[in-house]
DNA sequence: CACTCTTCCTACCAACTAAGTAGGAATACT
DNA sequence: AGTATTCCTACTTAGTTGGTAGGAAGAGTG
């Protein structure tokens, strides 16, 4: 599995857009859409560079991940509470399948001869991957943090 | 998880090496290192470029899965049966590490702040695939060919 | 309306990797 | 000596990845 730097980075961006929501306003809020997250901060919080970062925000926010906002108080909010949202969510918005086998997907390999059963192989390992990354939300990864490890040493 | 064609040729090539042993002398022979398969007549049954093949065939012999004889009635073997060789041997002969983040191997992404939670999810998806690629041998693979779906129509 | 701030979108660039090729040196057998 | 094969290095080519630049479109403010 080879996790790109987009990956990566959709990841930390849409972690650190839980986060403010969470420590910024809290649930005091009442009305529909508040606590927007600008892009210029997330890409400080997590040292990504701006303008890569854009495109990524772009693509979360057509996978309907994100909600995003133009103007002066713009920004960047979750669609949906980050127990909704799990790490394949994220992957697959903008990475496509998580399984290739030299760029198709997995179950049309077309091997022939004594290598048919590879086809089953791969499948195996993609359901595998899935099961990992479908059953962490982003809220799961946020207790992780706060709680269990604050911000060890190296 | 990228299957390169590397990987992909790799397994089938190591494929191609077991079912010419079992299908071509079986058990009779009693010498040494008999029954050797050459590159080239596992370029065409697996249809692969011969030259990239060879240096595949070359890194495998590196990582001791394969031993090899030049001259005239030269060839490839398996240095074990085919019931001790995985396919995740196979693919970290030719591959390196099974998941890298960025380039990384997974335990040094590298995270701070609120993305910390990150490296557990890499590692579980690591172990998940190493969990399937290494419970399944050589054997496995061919015994799954021969006898459940022996050559299917397209 | 003018102005500012921010998201949006397109095009572009540089570096790297993957895939494949070519040509020859070493080695083994006849 | 000669031939067949593995071995090894260097190279080419095409595609992807990571990152940058520059503006157009929208949203609020005085």
């Amino acid at each position: 599995m080879y996790v790109s730097a987009r990956s990566d980075y959709a990841l930390r961006a849409m972690l650190a857009v839980a986060a403010a929501v969470r420590g910024g306003g809290g649930d005091a809020g009442g009305g529909g859409t508040s606590e927007l997250v600008k892009a210029g901060s997330l890409a400080e919080v997590q040292e990504i560079p701006l303008s890569f970062l854009q495109g990524i925000l772009l693509d979360l926010r057509r996978a309907g991940l994100l909600l995003s906002h133009r103007g002066a108080e713009g920004g960047y909010a979750l669609t949906r509470p980050p127990e909704e949202i799990t790490v394949g969510d994220v992957l697959r918005a903008v990475g496509g399948s998580l399984t290739t086998v030299r760029g198709l997907p997995a179950e049309r390999a077309g091997y022939h001869g004594v290598a048919a059963g590879l086809t089953d192989v791969w499948l195996a390992v993609h359901g595998a991957i899935a099961t990992v990354v479908d059953s962490t939300s982003l809220a799961d990864l946020l207790n992780r943090t706060t709680t269990d490890r604050a911000s060890t040493t190296s």
